[in-house]
DNA sequence: TATTTGTGTGAATAATGTTCGGTGAAATAT
DNA sequence: ATATTTCACCGAACATTATTCACACAAATA
């Protein structure tokens, strides 16, 4: 995917719908001076382009018992040909994120459960039909300080009308 | 946060939100079997009860020129009266996430930054006026395989009326 | 047996979403 | 220089939705 040009409404708008999703194209509107149909033509553009992938709310974790938050490194036996491990990592629903990363291990998975029991249960269970998987390194997470995929867009990177 | 009894209607109207948070309050309703009121209601209480934190719009970051992820580990002087070091870290807009983490480092600290010149830039100049950091250890990650906060809420978990 | 509480319905109304023809400015072609 | 295309936006019209509120019903409680 290459960089998209933006101006500055387009960052507005991409800062306001990452802040609060579901704010009405009526107060967007207002909120940047221009016409409702004005902006829904722009929101519309940036899903088209690719910037706007997704409308998500977040659960809180602890409110549905989701209290486990661990980072696991793998090491899997060939560096190549990784698809088929990237695959089956990825449709665990209890991992959040799975990265390729530099340095001795393989991958960084991000995983997110109830308790530690669930914990071993998946890594018993779901890793054992992952091949290649040499070793796993677990952190767990104590308390979470911040935690947001909210993105600022810097507006050097961009063009500027 | 103690956990919440969250039923059935509860954990569908979750999972929609969650995959689309934009979704109308009307398709909510057609999908449930209910008058809009009802889920307008439910929704609401969600909200009240905290189970719902956000309504927010995924960027693509390789759209925004966002194309560097990485993983700090970080190691502290003390490990109690971390709070200035909270917010310090929370503070830096690139920085996504922030844990507490078991094992050798204190920290683990997710950043999105636009090129490994920014990255470093931020570890002179941000990381400069924390005080108490002894060491950092960075993982760079290559390619990113999948990245979400969906919750999949068990339903073992919860109360079911 | 009364009463309260919680959860939902249905209708009414305010507000929003969405479409579409038209306008003006900037970019491009002639 | 002039015509033409392209683009983003406006504004009005209409379909759809959000939100409120009085009421109903069932379960829990007094």
């Amino acid at each position: 995917m290459d960089s998209v040009t933006l101006d500055r409404i387009d960052l507005e708008i991409l800062d306001h719908l990452q802040k609060n999703s579901r704010m009405s194209n009526a107060d967007l509107s207002r909120e940047l001076g221009m016409a409702p149909s004005g902006v829904l033509e722009r929101v519309k553009k940036l899903e088209q382009k690719g910037v706007l992938i997704q409308y998500t709310a977040r659960v809180n974790p602890e409110a549905v018992n989701q209290n486990l938050l661990a980072f696991i490194f793998i090491k899997v036996a060939d560096g190549l040909g990784c698809d088929e491990t990237d695959r089956l990592l990825a449709a665990i629903e209890a991992v959040q994120e799975v990265h390729h990363i530099t340095g001795e291990d393989c991958y960084l998975v991000k995983i997110r459960v109830a308790s530690s029991n669930e914990l071993m249960q998946l890594m018993r269970t779901a890793f054992r039909d992952i091949p290649n998987i040499i070793s796993t390194r677990t952190t767990i997470v104590l308390e979470t300080v911040k935690e947001n995929q909210h993105i600022v867009i810097q507006r050097e990177t961009q063009d500027d009308k």
